[in-house]
DNA sequence: ATGCATGAGAC
DNA sequence: TCTCATGCATA
């Protein structure tokens, strides 16, 4: 069941660095005492390998925490997470919303970060250089290192261990920053840091399984189509230019990941090194949904080329180190993250096979019948409606003939999804398909 | 691997 | 207000 509620808030992890966020609910329906939807308090930094350079200074005056336990009086919460250079994309937000906005907080504008760049759109990637100053760090993955999926500390004692940046990031510098010699090109082995590759021995934890090649040829429908594609260019398909087919993005994208794990890459990894290429850092995540095919056709489109260089960066230079310096990490506040109890989920997802788009009014409502905030019921639908347009639905996207047997997702939602993309295809601008009928059961246990 | 969230930009 | 691209926090 609501397996979520395992850990509310302790009585004495009250960690709030800066401004605590007075909240009041706004929308005079907003307050609930939080029954169907369990927030879990989560705060700190994971100490995960994955989580590797963080090099915020100005964070010790940050965790001066001592705050009452008012904030424990709502299911509303908001923790801080890592206050990095974001304090100058904070700063621009603070002047505006603050006292108004339910969801932004001053962050007590602190050390004022010169750079004010924030990571949002790649359109303008150009800082790519070189790494100046000594920032210059290589995210190496810790091959023999422990797990990266899963941190699964926190459920004890959420106290904060804040205090692991400023702890770690000192040693941080030591074991992935060399002074000096960085730029190992496949010759040195910098103190510290691995050699770039070690397709050998890389970890063994890592589930995803590094398996000689085998691909097959199977296509299975492809919800998506390409604005235009052919014609105007003589390019290959491999090549990063012209736009892509589904079928490229699908095969480029399964290629990625095998070279990937061969090289001894996390997805994190390569997130991080993607920064350093051209200056935009993507998350685990985003790898993750890419090589998953769970991004709109657009963004695979975007994304490929880049995935595509890092690739022959890496192996090319089987041992070049993608030397890097991490940029990311921004310490605005978030909202701590509701947990929709599945019973509430599927009152949702039935309004949702119903209306994909409630009025804000049908979302109110709906909000308040499920005692939910409004806002996380808007946020819902949001979420649910752009999960429709993924390119690959979860669950179906690998071959059954595929190796990959370890694809642990996706029973339930297969039919439907199935039954979906023959409906409708997604178009990079279309409206959600409606709902196909044979919306049998959509359990969404888990 | 994925659920819920944020924010810029489109509408 | 919604869409879209992204990511923190999690399971």
């Amino acid at each position: 069941m609501a397996t979520a509620a395992s850990n509310p808030y302790l009585p004495n992890n009250s960690i709030h660095t800066s401004g605590s966020i007075v909240h009041s609910d706004s929308g005079g329906g907003g307050m609930q005492p939080g029954s169907a939807a369990v927030t879990s308090v989560s705060v700190g930094y994971r100490g995960d390998p994955t989580a590797k350079m963080v090099q915020s200074d100005f964070m010790q005056g940050a965790m001066a925490a001592s705050n009452g336990g008012h904030m424990l009086s709502h299911a509303h919460q908001w923790v801080t997470a890592l206050p990095h250079a974001a304090a100058a994309a904070a700063a621009a937000a603070v002047a505006a919303a603050e006292a108004g906005s339910p969801w932004s907080s001053s962050p007590v504008g602190m050390t004022g970060s010169p750079q004010h760049q924030q990571q949002q759109d790649i359109k303008n990637n150009s800082g790519r250089d070189d790494l100046h100053t000594g920032t210059a760090l290589h995210h190496r993955p810790p091959h023999l290192g422990p797990h990266q999926g899963h941190p699964g500390a926190w459920g004890a004692t959420t106290v904060a261990h804040i205090p692991s940046i400023a702890g770690g990031q000192q040693q941080q510098s030591l074991i992935y920053s060399q002074p000096g010699g960085f730029t190992v090109n496949g010759m040195l082995s910098p103190p510290g840091s691995q050699s770039l590759v070690h397709p050998g021995l890389v970890r063994g934890d890592t589930p995803e399984l590094d398996h000689g090649n085998h691909h097959h040829h199977h296509h299975h429908q492809h919800q998506h189509h390409q604005q235009h594609h052919g014609g105007v260019n003589s390019h290959d398909p491999h090549s990063d230019e012209d736009t892509p087919t589904s079928d490229d993005l699908e095969q480029f994208a399964k290629q990625f990941k095998q070279r990937r794990i061969k090289l001894g890459f996390t997805q994190a990894d390569v997130g991080l090194a993607l920064g350093t290429l051209y200056g935009n850092v993507f998350s685990q995540t985003t790898i993750c949904r890419f090589e998953a095919l769970q991004l709109s056709f657009k963004n695979m489109c975007k994304l490929k080329p880049l995935l595509n260089k890092w690739l022959e960066e890496a192996d090319s230079t089987t041992g070049s180190p993608t030397s890097i310096d991490k940029i990311a990490a921004q310490g605005r506040k978030r909202k701590k993250r509701t947990s929709i109890e599945v019973s509430v989920k599927g009152a949702l997802e039935s309004h949702f096979l119903k209306c994909p788009k409630p009025s804000a009014q049908e979302i109110t409502s709906l909000a308040d019948s499920l005692q939910l905030e409004k806002e996380v019921v808007r946020v819902w639908f949001c979420n649910r409606r752009q999960k429709e347009k993924r390119m690959t639905p979860p669950g179906v996207q690998q071959t059954p003939d595929d190796v990959y047997s370890q694809v642990g997702n996706g029973h339930f939602l297969v039919d439907y999804l199935k039954d979906a993309s023959l409906t409708g295809p997604n178009h990079p601008s279309d409206e959600r398909m409606s709902a196909p009928s044979t919306f049998h059961q959509v359990i969404l246990a888990h």
